[in-house]
DNA sequence: TCTCCTCCTCAAAGCGCTTTGGGAATATTT
DNA sequence: AAATATTCCCAAAGCGCTTTGAGGAGGAGA
């Protein structure tokens, strides 16, 4: 329980002004360098450390940022969120700010905005899980707290930086892959399309099943919040129904664990009877320990992109936004890895001729 | 972009002193229930609130909690942690608190920790994941920073405040009650030893084993991070052994999908073919969506305990004590729920004499 | 009318830091 | 040796809030 030395302590001890210490400590160059030597052996010594809100009173800096954890419908919390939030925090951590968390209803968002603005309590935010039009986008720009943005809230050409997966294409690629490989009723296990990346990446599939002339089943697209048991229902749903898909896109692993879960209830092999894609965030609790052991053929064929890897370069534009408020916007555009495992494989129907494929 | 309002421009558009209107918006006494009213709406029209590093500095209090997210091996992040992240966070946005999150490796974590108290960053903090003797806790007492414990380094009888799950109980009940099934060879798949909550749940399969006479094969004992791939691993390699267990504790519902995954491969039906049950932190991201219909039979047979509500009351307790530093320690343990779930049944082979049947 | 109480309000002193605008040494040039 | 440039350091003024220690109005009692 040593009590705190402030910067008139210390400066008093070293016998100096408060200002050369303060000087010597933050490395101006108007202090003679064996001065400055002096003193931080001093601080460290005696464990002085500058007061957080007394620095950043004095500076106007809060030298934090700001997330926002919406609880989702039913009070859920965002399992994708954790990782992402590694990945900032790391680099934050490395560039000496905080990170400061609010976990409220959705509602209330716009209050916190408001509140972190007035009080000043970050330097900036990270807008998460963006809606087509976000309102949050006009409302951080009007309190002129600096943002960035994870995902879109529209095609991207808004006044505001963002870092996207290119979610469309990755749908593209994926929903192709199917394709070609003689898939014809392929289903698609969507997050909830109110948010710009969901409704993008269903733009991806139509658009290629009508490239392909696919027959377009809405009974085999689906729509909520990614959660396992979610995976689990519909996949339950599909297969008990007369005409189930042969192929499956799940926006992510979570309800692909929950598909799987079905399959094996059901007796449906994966990759054998059904195939199976997902989007793959990477989360580290489902990823394989590598230990130097060369990685085997992963489960799940997948679209992937760390978000962890998403997390830490946001935090950095976010960073460099708030050092240079003039620099401009950022956008970046990230293309997942379509990286094929053991859910894939050709059509096994192929040939019979449903009554789908009986038109043509 | 309005510009913000502070204390002293408000207090001239008021016509009132700087300490009147303080007061007023403070809920002191000594001012009239009209001025107050008058400031109080003003405040309002104007969107002022008080500057947090300025507040903070007059009061010496940070009003905000820090919590270390320390990345375990393989820099992985626990999943566990973003639910007991949302519970506590709920509690304090609810009392004005501040969550501030720390994410660094682990041999770091006593560096953060005297950043926070030195710095007076926060006014307390979260222990996660208590080793048997954290050194973590004298630290945290002769840095004087207040704290609460997730879990207990030690019997429980050491000076400090914490809440715990009785986790030797619940693996005590859970082993007792698959042994009742006519279980002999069950496997444990548990969390990393040094944590004294896996050590504690170790304590409790053992001492059941012991008592009901029944072998203890240090092969069936697993020790790792609590993550998807490692209950999958363990799992292959278990039903590929010669003698196989007939049930499995599982420490996490995360490496329990891993198992199940790993038997949907092997064609080995849990509930029929072997037992499975899982401590069941409550994970939000695996809740089923309670739309009011009745709730069916979970899939899992589990010990159950809320880690989000874990969450929410270990904030309360820091949030008394750091407001009553005097009000003593505080303890609380609680018991888990055992419910029972579709992956338990009687021991199939519970007849066959087993070579380790033999002997008895 | 004068005094004494309440009740309400205020000026000013910090909280611990950064930063401005010099000023006293010391070194360099003329 | 005087004048100028350089180097190093300092006193003091905030940053925006809370809080202490008084003081001014207004009403009650004499």
């Amino acid at each position: 329980m040593r009590e705190t030395v402030n910067l008139r302590r210390l400066s008093e001890v070293l016998g100096l002004s408060q200002t050369t210490v303060s000087r010597a400590l933050n490395g101006f160059p108007e202090v003679n360098e064996k001065t400055r030597a002096r003193v931080v052996e001093a601080a460290q010594r005696l464990n002085y450390r500058p007061s957080a809100s007394a620095a950043s009173l004095a500076t106007g800096k809060a030298c934090a940022i700001g997330h926002v954890v919406p609880l989702a419908e039913h009070m859920m919390i965002n399992p994708h969120f954790s990782d992402f939030l590694a990945g900032a925090g790391e680099v934050y951590a490395q560039f000496g700010y905080e990170m400061l968390l609010r976990v409220v209803a959705q509602a209330e968002e716009a209050d916190v905005y408001r509140d972190f603005a007035s009080r000043s309590r970050v330097d900036g935010v990270v807008v998460h899980g963006p809606l087509t039009n976000d309102p949050r986008i006009p409302l951080l720009k009007s309190l002129g707290l600096p943002f960035v943005v994870h995902g879109r809230s529209d095609d991207g050409t808004g006044d505001y930086s963002w870092l996207d997966v290119n979610n469309r294409r990755a749908f593209c690629r994926a929903t192709g892959f199917l394709a070609d490989l003689g898939h014809r009723r392929i289903a698609l296990i969507n997050g909830l399309e109110a948010m710009n990346f969901a409704s993008r990446r269903r733009q991806g599939y139509e658009s290629v099943l009508a490239d392909r002339g696919l027959e377009q089943d809405p009974s085999l697209i689906f729509s909520e919040d990614m959660v396992e048991p979610y995976g689990h229902r519909v996949a339950r749903q599909l297969f008990s129904s007369p005409r189930p898909p042969t192929a499956i896109l799940v926006s992510s692993v979570l309800p692909a664990m929950g598909v799987v879960r079905a399959l094996a209830e059901l007796g449906i092999r994966p990759g054998a009877d059904v195939s199976i894609i997902a989007f793959d965030d990477c989360l580290s609790f489902l990823q394989p320990a590598s230990d130097g052991k060369a990685r085997d053929v992963p489960f799940l064929t997948a679209m992937r992109s760390s978000i962890r890897e998403a997390g830490r370069r946001v935090a950095e534009m976010l960073l460099e936004q708030i050092a240079a408020p003039d620099g401009g916007r950022r956008h970046e555009l990230w293309e997942a890895e379509l990286v094929i495992g053991e859910t894939t494989a050709r059509c096994p129907v192929e040939q019979t001729p449903l009554p789908a494929a009986a038109k043509s």
